[in-house]
DNA sequence: AATATTTTATGATATAAATCATGTTTTTCA
DNA sequence: TGAAAAACATGATTTATATCATAAAATATT
């Protein structure tokens, strides 16, 4: 949709050290050539889309190193995030296994590079890899079960305890500054709501007071986990 | 879990009518053969259950003719089901390609033939039969986007949109009693609040309006779509 | 058949969260 | 650098929906 402006050092996907954890681990050899060969390699700007709801998938994006948000725009639209996506991650390769338009828009929330595969070369390449289509059918099976639990809290939860959840989900994909207790990623306060499923004043409200708790500190976008005991009983995540 | 009482006929799967628009469509010879031989065919009565949350997965249950709720328990210990399953569905899947316990329980909404298929089976066929995986892999995709939109619906539409879409579903997914315009699942307010994600008192108010607003019918657990159109833009279905 | 139990139905009330409103701070960019 | 725009913050108000309460109807159970 967006073109991205620039592109980063193409290094072969074998040397790339976030294969290993990525549904890419067992795929080598010339399959992995073959990807490696086809795949360009972008640098997406914070904010520019990698696609948009609606339009065709043409491959699939893989993410070297950057932090993106998938979202639906709902009927008001109202941006829900579904999903984020980090490092080693891979995305829009599910509305292309169901040979359907994107159902949601992928951007970037910092700078990220970006690997983009072309659908031909994915498809031929799952069709003869059985680790990979393993590894992309397990992929799917998390995914699904988080969709699942992400939408029985939503339906059941209190918007509080969604944001605690919503706070340590944060550290736990995006992790923290350096050695400090500093949320690595800055979300507005808009976005954050979007995440949780609530308004952006109630988002907005529910965090300074967990601020005036003691339970996080709020220094600008940045977020600091004070006491992140309290942050999981407020969460209140008896299961999972 | 539970053990069926009984079974039913075991017929072959190559002749098995459910299974042209299943995931085992495009399997066939021996392996169909390899499933065919090993699985077991019983009869769930309502309310028996298929398997439980937190269980370990032994195997996956491809329904032959019934209705069965997945559903996930939540924290108050209320019922969220996640999804419908009717004839040809598969269902077990999920976890058992995760390798994780179930993070949902199956019901039989109504006496149902349900086949189990043992876990080693399936892996096996499906580590050489590459359309079973593919088809797998499309149904997970399917299911994925689903979890997706019913997840931002969510937390955006108001109840009464959210109930009006559940009736159009459960329409879409179980069909009329014959030529009649009467759903032909029957679930009571609970379960119909349990999909919509509200108090049953709540989804039992907003029902009777629709009864006196002459959109539906009620007659006891049996519910007439009156006015379809009408439906159809309560349910304020722009998207998708 | 009679009693107990569950489900359905509605009214009254409470409350969480959305919306509206306004001011302040931060960011953008001309 | 300064003006404009966007993001943040907080108070006031409204509203949708949950909860509580009670009764009738339907189902199940003895």
């Amino acid at each position: 949709m967006s073109i991205p402006t620039k592109t980063f050092d193409h290094l072969h996907c074998e040397v790339c050290s976030k294969r290993t954890d990525s549904i890419f681990c067992c795929t080598n050899g010339e399959l992995l050539d073959e990807i490696s060969d086809s795949k360009s390699c972008s640098i997406y700007k914070k904010g520019q889309v990698l696609f948009n709801e609606g339009g065709h998938p043409f491959g699939v994006y893989c993410v070297n190193k950057g932090k993106i948000k998938v979202s639906i725009v709902g009927d008001e639209g109202k941006e829900q995030i579904v999903r984020l996506a980090k490092d080693g991650d891979v995305l829009g390769y599910r509305s292309m296994l169901a040979s359907e338009r994107y159902n949601a828009t992928a951007i970037a929330l910092e700078e990220s590079q970006v690997c983009f595969i072309p659908k031909e070369v994915f498809l031929s390449v799952l069709k003869t890899d059985r680790p990979l289509g393993m590894e992309v059918m397990k992929l799917l099976s998390t995914q699904l079960k988080e969709a699942e639990i992400k939408l029985t809290h939503l339906a059941q939860k209190p918007v509080r305890e969604r944001l605690a959840e919503t706070l340590l989900f944060l550290k736990e994909t995006y992790g923290m500054v350096d050695d400090t207790n500093v949320l690595a990623v800055q979300l507005s306060r808009e976005e954050i709501a979007n995440l949780v499923g609530t308004a952006t004043e109630t988002a907005i409200r529910l965090l300074s007071e967990l601020n005036k708790e003691g339970v996080i500190e709020l220094v600008g976008k940045k977020i600091k986990i004070i006491n992140q005991r309290q942050l999981l009983r407020i969460a209140n995540l008896n299961d999972y």
